[in-house]
DNA sequence: CATAATATACCATGGTATCCCATGCGATCC
DNA sequence: GGATCGCATGGGATACCATGGTATATTATG
């Protein structure tokens, strides 16, 4: 199927329930899939959260699963990353509550920061992602040729 | 059919029966299996209970080796689970009590905490949680580079 | 066989999250 | 430029769920 695509900025209030309003053209790009909603999980690399849609999160168990699950590589994995991750489902107006732990490992007051990556997106603090972006942008540039290189190798139409 | 996806982290507190809520979400994902509850049995790895749905259990049993490539030495590990496993049924409020053995393994007092890992999820004494957890995270982010490049492998679509 | 001990089923309750309705702002379209 | 629609936001009511307790069945035991 079409996979979601995640794109731009959005700073959304999270209300004092803990509730905050995941942006429309988010929703839109949802739309159709079975769990009405979006699983989230901290970043194993910044401060932000990282939210993506239910069918990634099968493919991640899934490849997590093909490892010997009796390994300790499929324990650190499912722990790091499942045990970790939990699925927030849309309510009526297209809110999601966002768990405390999730919420801590952010920093997240007041304000939410959605950023699209594509097939996923983050959620942020604004403060921390005002000092983040300028610092993406700037490591993007550095690797912009190696970035170039490395692209075509998925392609599958 | 679908396969039961277990995340996040989950908290309960163990009853001076011994019993415990299995998560609500975690029911769910249970929801139209033929055996109404879960099979637990002590982690070949950790000091924690692993437990999976009926279903996985059959597929252990039966040696149908689809989620590892290791079929020999999996046999074993089939067989050593098996005979220290319990099944252990709902009662009406979706609570299951944790067999002494398995409570002993994971040193599980007053509360129990409950760690998704996709296809099984595993229950832990909720110190010992707390250190394996970091530790946890830490190897997946050493090893999220190899991870990364397997993670294609299984693409369905 | 009677009685005690234990485990299972059933019922009650409080806290919390989810559902539902209301409002206001901003953009868009006549 | 005015009206309408979409979307973010707020609050109150309701249902769900974790938890504790009581009654009944089941098994052990003297």
């Amino acid at each position: 199927m079409d996979v979601a695509l995640f794109l731009s900025r959005f700073d959304n209030k999270v209300d004092r329930k803990g509730r905050v309003s995941v942006p429309a053209p988010y929703r839109t790009a949802l739309a159709g899939q079975a769990f009405a909603g979006i699983v989230a999980y901290p970043s194993l690399v910044s401060q932000a959260i990282d939210a993506c849609d239910m069918a990634r999160i099968e493919e991640l168990a899934n490849g997590i699963d093909s490892f010997n699950p009796f390994s300790e590589e499929y324990s650190a994995f499912a722990t790091a990353i499942l045990s970790r991750s939990h699925q927030l489902q849309f309510d009526g107006e297209g809110r999601v509550v966002l768990p405390e732990p999730l919420i801590r490992h952010a920093g997240i007051t007041e304000v939410a920061t959605f950023a699209g990556q594509g097939a996923t997106f983050q959620i942020w603090s604004p403060e921390r992602y005002e000092v983040y972006e300028p610092e993406a942008t700037e490591q993007a540039k550095e690797q912009a040729a190696k970035f170039a290189l490395s692209r075509h190798k998925g392609a599958d139409e």
